[in-house]
DNA sequence: TGTACATCAGTGAACGCGCGTTCACTGATGTAC
DNA sequence: TGTACATCAGTGAACGCGCGTTCACTGATGTAC
């Protein structure tokens, strides 16, 4: 499939930057058909080189899948952040916090139906590989990755006093179950083909029962 | 890997029930590796049978694996039963109404953990495929399928009067997607690596705020 | 400022793999007489 | 009860595909003198 896409003509046979062009293209075709899509033969076509040059830049396919996936939690981050960003400013506190755990279930949700691809690949690691990253790299432009963005509206809920203390240790796993669970059924499951204002509303109301179930 | 699995030995070539065996083999299959482990040479080779004899019985992979699926759906509805089963009879049926939620919870994602790779079949199905079978065929004993076990248990609470009656509408979504969120995150996701204590109440505080959010 | 040379990015060809699927076949089964 | 024959389940061989990865290579670049 799209086997003969014209091959970007270079004016040296030396590229100049293939580890970034990998990269991009690593990312466009998760972002068509999710991780199983980034395929090194694919990407090197893509680029318009041959599929061993790809070994100068990434010992293997599973590093420049790992290193797209990176990038793809980082779109996550940036997604949670302009839902952020798109608050009003604080007049009520309290109302200001409850509005920071919407938006970053919003933002998360946006993202998935926007980039089901790119979500897939941020998301679901193929089993038995590490899942520490989440923790560490993977950053938006605030600095903080997706996971820590949500620990951020918990602990301002906690400090308006709209979340007890005590329930605040794990809470971030509930609230991101509801919300990643509204996505996989949406993307892959039986609610696929739920029309998008049932959806929309779904949403709305998954956001609530967090808020409220908490 | 594992290509010198010792054939069984047949009296005749003919194999008498080759459907149910590849089906069999397939479901095998699933377990181990979920819905992309299914592959039609690999089943034929378990049963002891030359690859193209498959298509006497299955038009393509595509329809083994649908059958797969729908076995998958089946064992899931019968894990959710079990754990129905296990409820002590009603005393107090607003109670009663409770851990009947509670245990469909329960049942998915003990089946979740004990069966992920069929877990993975029965509900990750890979774009464009019909969606709908699981409001139709995929029963357990109780001759429902998953979806309408829920179904049931929140109607209970709707006659009990603890769920009104207005927002008992597209409910299921809303308690599947967090029972099915924290699943995925457990399965394939970030939270792989909790230690088994933590996961389990992180699974008891999750029904608990479904149960009080809905 | 000019030249020799080491570096190393990208090439060309090839490998072995397992997959789904098609074809013309063979031989066991069970039904009609 | 015995035999001829149609059916159709499983065989054998082959196809084309795309993949990841390895090898020995070539030729542009930039640095040392």
């Amino acid at each position: 499939m799209m086997r003969d896409r014209t091959p970007p003509p270079r004016g040296t046979y030396r590229h100049g930057d293939l580890h970034r062009a990998l990269l991009h293209a690593g990312i466009a075709l998760a972002r068509q058909g999710g991780p199983e899509a980034v395929v090194l033969r694919e990407a090197t076509r893509r680029v318009g080189v041959v599929p061993n040059a790809a070994y100068r830049h990434f010992a293997s396919r599973q590093e420049l899948l790992m290193a797209v996936r990176a990038a793809a939690l980082s779109a996550v981050a940036v997604a949670i952040e302009t839902e952020l960003a798109a608050l009003a400013p604080a007049q009520d506190e309290k109302e200001y916090a409850r509005a920071s755990l919407r938006a970053v279930g919003v933002g998360y949700l946006r993202f998935a139906q926007e980039e089901p691809g790119l979500f897939h690949t941020a998301f679901t690691v193929p089993a038995a590989l590490p899942t520490a990253d989440v923790h560490d790299g993977n950053i938006g432009r605030s600095g903080l990755n997706p996971f820590q963005l949500l620990g951020v509206a918990l602990d301002r809920l906690v400090a308006t006093g709209l979340l007890p203390a005590e329930r605040r240790p794990g809470a971030e796993f509930l609230a991101w179950s509801a919300v990643h669970g509204l996505a996989m059924l949406i993307l892959d499951g039986p609610l696929r083909d739920l029309p998008d204002a049932l959806r929309q509303q779904t949403a709305q109301r998954l956001l609530k029962m967090v808020e409220d179930g908490l």
